[in-house]
DNA sequence: TGTACATCAGTGAACGCGCGTTCACTGATGTAC
DNA sequence: TGTACATCAGTGAACGCGCGTTCACTGATGTAC
């Protein structure tokens, strides 16, 4: 997919890395085209011709980035859910997870929502996991028939506002985890779960953010 | 706020118009850094000059589009709700007008989330709406307590992400009434509202959206 | 109604620089024998 | 272990053009008398 999938050498390996996580950090001040090759480059320590031994052009570097932001949460949140069975804890799990990446990996939560920019929708990996998910919640009889067609959208969306929440507000660990127990008492009972079971769903995950 | 905010003769008020209707439709296809002023006023059919007669600078005529139809969707939800007492029919005509005017103003919905970008967060006065809503219907006894902190960004998050979804999936009118119907009901049985209300305001807002 | 003058908006050529991309060269790493 | 050669990645100067911004000038609109 990019230049140099796999780079050979560790050489390459570091030069890459380097621009990369110069990357990452310019792209959590401002979008990719306020940001110059020269900026990278300079930030990286590597000599601008680098920049197109590893990478094809200037998109293909934002790509990549993208890419690399979209994988770790993606692999966060299955590593968080690996061993658990429940439907309900898993999808709180993963909003869960997405607001411990913007509490801890704050200028890579920004990346990750700037790469979303419009019509790339959400990623399609985690979409996958939702869906299961929710169609999980269904076939148990747990949740309300209208999530069959609209709840991952639903669920996508209460996601994203509360990264987004994370990120702009900056709260403490403490208030952050309040905030995410109330979005998932009100995101879990509108999708049909019981009140009760969305309230002990909501109160464990809060409890798992507040003692990392 | 802009540089001409009342254009006095009439002359300089179509050129103004001609430049942000251009930039309107070159906004609906791509971001402002990719666009070139040399484009806004070839397609405005004037000359560039006139353009810094009339914006201070790029961002400025940036920022005067998004002001545009930030205030023009607020407009349209205001109008609907005015005469609507119930604060529940009120947050779902809301959320109808966001749906419509996806519908019917793409390219103009299109702008609008563009302009929110990162960080703008999302329109103040919008919020205010929204909010003033939820209060009322905790104070009516019909929410879930949570409501009343994270009421607000819950509902955001709903109406953001039924926006965006007409805008990528360009569903029939038919199509997006559904789905808005059935996110209604998610989203108001998760603020705690009854099962039945929920149900039935979400069918009066799917039913006016498919009537227009 | 007509003339003189002031103001305001439009015009497009010119400027200049920022920045993406290229390229010939150098130095480092790896391999063969 | 040592020498010769091939490959691979790094380097930074040079290019050139796209594009934001400026400015002196022209033409239109409005006002005074």
């Amino acid at each position: 997919m990019q230049a140099a999938p796999v780079p050979a050498s560790p050489r390459a390996a570091r030069t890459r890395a380097a621009m990369l996580a110069a990357g990452f950090d310019l792209l959590a001040e401002r979008p990719i085209d306020a940001i110059a090759i020269d900026e990278v480059v300079a930030r990286a320590g590597v000599a601008k011709g680098s920049f197109f031994n590893h990478f094809i052009d200037k998109p293909g570097f934002a790509n990549a980035i993208g890419a690399a932001v979209r994988a770790e949460l993606e692999e966060r949140v299955t590593a968080a859910n690996s061993g658990v069975a429940d439907p309900v804890a898993r999808l709180a799990g993963g909003m869960r997870v997405a607001v411990e990446f913007a509490l801890t990996d704050r200028k890579r939560a920004i990346v990750m929502l700037r790469g979303l920019e419009l019509s790339t929708g959400i990623d399609h990996e985690l979409n996958r996991g939702i869906r299961a998910d929710i169609e999980a919640v269904l076939a148990a009889g747990l949740g309300r028939k209208e999530a069959a067609r609209s709840g991952v959208r639903y669920w996508l969306g209460l996601c994203q506002i509360a990264l987004l929440n994370v990120i702009e507000r900056r709260p403490e660990r403490a208030a952050a985890a309040e905030r995410l127990e109330e979005m998932l008492v009100l995101g879990l009972c509108g999708l049909g779960i019981a009140e009760d079971a969305a309230r002990a769903a909501a109160r464990n995950q809060a409890a798992l953010l507040s003692a990392s």
